[in-house]
DNA sequence: AGCACGCCGACT
DNA sequence: GTCGGCGTGCTC
């Protein structure tokens, strides 16, 4: 009788950042106080675990004497209500662990370690009995108000910091406790704003209302590269902000947000929390704390920023939304944009989605009304594209060991001639994509993975681009030890540079790749280019993002065909957008510039419609594909990947779950086949494909099939809903 | 995720 | 004889 008046629960769910089924119940000792949000201490077997209170069960469901009690409810802001809903919800799409969710939701241990407390001190009350000149001087420095730390405050006094120490003893300094972490500065919503031109302006209107209305939107902004799209979504920040509301600018990629946190700090006057891999711990820790509080205002990251705990998120804007960096691949394979539009819409606030080439499924959305369609027209009314032709590569091919066609070369004469600076886009890293024995045949494969070793020439080393192995290159064929036999086939950039050096004998040549990021190399070429120091950038698909060339005419892509050539449904989107990027970096200010494309296939429906700048032509297009093929946003896809150390058992495996999937009139199940990539590293894949209707609930179907399947030995299940990469 | 338990190969 | 490899299973 009496226990039910007792507020408190007897026993409470948490959720643990581990890849179980179920939260787990624990007893809440007598005196403690927890409610749902809570982050709680448990033990957990032999150990500790920090954890979640994700609901309470006050009934004591399960027998209380088996439970172990809570050992430490922390004190600080609960996660939100509205975070906890998304945990589960993106759990449930995905078919995750909420536990493997959450665990992405608390990477900033150092949080949840005891504050060492940072003591400053100030002048006191009292004078000390016996005064001595080192004393005075402490005095005196402490008589100017600031608290200063001992060690600044002896150094600013000339003494020992014992002297310091003594006097706060006397009472004579008084001891104040300096706030953990220094503060995140509100931004000033009205600073720093630019003349907007009028097209920006209206869009900006459009924008900000969504803000003010309070509910949950969808824009999608819209307008190619220069025109401006920043500013404008800036304006709706600025709308949130003044509101009070929390604000988030997800990117693509970590290289990208150094230029962003400088325009912020431009637009609003102060610096922006900064959140991604690269972040610190001291400083992920202040800024985890500060968007708990809510007294970050402002947070420019990668998709991980998605699972900070926010207080009071206003606006989630989401820059370049076509990227297919922001499917995660690895560990839990969440979608960012599609999960920033899902926590916009349980919390009820807008989300922004910019890019210059719109994803298919974002334009099919604005389409069927689900999402605002904001264009915005060129600042300098230039047309979207610049002057794209065609190489036809049958009619000019190149001899062989050579890829830069006569008119490819007499474009690029024609830029460093100018004085201007040229691209040559290639979107493989390294020397050669596969090296081969003239002798035996032989190809140089990855001992784990069913894939070429590509050779990098600067690291004199062969590497297998989907495990990271690496091995010297051999002297001798390692099949018929036929010496002086190997030989490289296939263009990388690395040995596109070699071409181009001999080619063009004064160009200057910088190669940019993804292989250069380590450190500031990539920082420091970039710079570089800037300044002139090279003329000629040959480049993967780093080049396509982001950075600007202002001295750059003319583009070359010297395989476009690359990227079609993949089973990725959304392959020829990619090769459009990548295309369409490459092409946008010629053309310095108003002048457009020149793009010239080298394909096998220049009657491809998209190389065509490269050519002629026709967007419309090409999306329409695409989505007759996609309808006819029922794929996304037509469709709804889904892949199961099985895999295990011994190719029999995978395969036994693969093939007895096929067997065990439910009927289904709204569901198809294509395979299992093997995966494109068959093996990789040393694990052998087969893959189901799953093809439903736009309404079908896909999970319960996948639920219903996979739920009590029993994993033994080193087999693997992997699902990936709305897959990206068929990989 | 850890951490213990367990069962097979090469050692002082 | 034991040390130790990592496959397997459990944690309220």
């Amino acid at each position: 009788m009496n226990e039910s008046q007792d507020p408190t629960p007897v026993t409470v769910r948490v959720l643990l950042p581990l890849a179980l089924q179920e939260a787990y119940s624990y007893r809440v000792p007598p005196g403690m106080q927890v409610a749902v949000g809570d982050y709680v201490r448990v033990p957990l077997g032999p150990r500790q675990m920090i954890g979640v209170v994700w609901s309470v069960n006050c009934d004591g469901l399960s027998e209380p004497s088996r439970l172990r009690d809570i050992l430490q409810r922390f004190d600080m802001p609960a996660m939100p209500q509205l975070h906890r809903r998304f945990v589960d919800w993106l759990a449930g799409y995905y078919l995750e662990q909420p536990g493997s969710v959450l665990r992405m939701s608390l990477r900033a241990p150092g949080v949840f370690e005891p504050v060492h407390e940072k003591l400053a001190y100030r002048a006191g009350r009292v004078l000390p009995d016996r005064m001595t000149p080192q004393r005075q001087r402490v005095l005196d420095v402490a008589g100017e108000g600031m608290a200063m730390r001992a060690g600044d405050l002896a150094d600013a006094a000339g003494v020992g910091v014992s002297v310091v120490k003594g006097l706060a003893d006397l009472g004579a300094l008084e001891t104040v406790a300096l706030p953990p972490y220094s503060p995140f500065a509100p931004p000033d919503p009205a600073g720093g704003g630019v003349k907007l031109s009028r097209s920006q302006a209206k869009a900006a209107t459009a924008l900000r209302q969504a803000v003010t209305a309070r509910d949950f939107s969808v824009c999608l902004l819209d307008g190619v590269t220069g025109s401006g799209k920043t500013e404008v979504y800036f304006e709706a920040m600025a709308a949130a902000l003044t509101a009070g509301r929390q604000v988030l600018l997800l990117l693509p990629e970590i290289a990208l947000t150094g230029q962003f946190i400088t325009r912020v700090e431009k637009r609003f006057g102060v610096s922006p929390a900064e959140w991604h891999s690269g972040v610190r711990p001291r400083e992920r820790e202040r800024v985890w704390q500060a968007v708990a509080r809510g007294e970050a205002m402002i947070v420019v990251g990668a998709r991980s920023a998605l699972f900070l705990p926010w207080r009071k998120p206003g606006l989630f804007v989401v820059d370049e939304e076509h990227e297919s960096a922001f499917k995660q691949d690895d560990g839990v394979n969440y979608h960012a944009r599609d999960m920033a539009v899902v926590y916009g819409s349980l919390g009820r606030f807008p989300v922004v989605l910019s890019s210059a080439t719109p994803s298919l499924e974002s334009l099919v959305n604005a389409e069927r009304g689900r999402y605002r369609h904001v264009r915005l027209d060129n600042r300098h009314g230039r047309a979207e594209l610049p002057e794209i032709d065609l190489v036809d590569m049958r009619a000019q091919s190149p001899e062989a060991g050579r890829w830069l066609s006569p008119p490819l070369c007499a474009a690029v004469d024609e830029a460093l001639a100018s004085g201007a600076q040229a691209l040559l886009f290639l979107n493989r890293r390294g020397y050669a994509p596969l090296t081969l024995c003239r002798a035996c045949g032989h190809r140089l494969e990855c001992p784990d993975c069913s894939s070429w070793l590509v050779e990098h020439r600067f690291r004199r080393q062969l590497v297998c681009h989907h495990c990271g192995h690496a091995e010297p290159v051999p002297q001798h064929c390692p099949a018929c030890q036929a010496e002086h036999s190997l030989v490289p086939c296939g263009p990388g950039v690395e040995r596109l540079a070699e071409e181009a050096q001999q080619r063009f004998s004064d160009a200057r040549i910088a190669i940019l790749s993804s292989d250069l990021q380590r450190g500031a190399a990539l920082k420091d070429v970039l710079r570089d280019i800037a300044k002139g120091r090279y003329n000629l950038i040959i480049g993967t698909q780093l080049v396509a993002k982001g950075h600007h060339f202002p001295e750059l005419t003319f583009a070359g892509v010297v395989d476009a065909d690359l990227a079609l050539e993949t089973t990725d449904p959304r392959a020829g989107e990619r090769t459009w957008q990548l295309l369409a990027q490459v092409a946008g970096r010629a053309g310095r200010g108003d002048k457009p510039g020149r793009a010239l494309i080298q394909t096998y296939m220049p009657d491809h429906p998209l190389m065509t419609a490269l050519k002629s700048g026709d967007r419309e032509g090409f999306l329409d297009h695409e989505k007759r594909i996609r309808q006819n093929a029922d794929l996304p946003p037509y469709g709804l896809l889904a892949a199961v990947i099985v895999s295990g150390k011994d190719a029999r058992e995978s395969e036994l495996f693969a093939r007895r779950l096929a067997t065990l999937r439910p009927r289904s009139e709204a569901v198809q199940v294509l395979g299992p086949a093997t995966a494109p990539l068959a093996v990789v590293r040393g694990r052998y894949r087969w893959r189901f494909l799953i093809r439903a209707g736009r309404k079908t609930d896909v999970q319960a179907y996948l639920r219903q099939w996979l739920d009590g399947v029993k994993l033994r030995g080193s087999l693997r299940m992997d699902i990936d809903v709305d897959p990206y990469s068929f990989m």
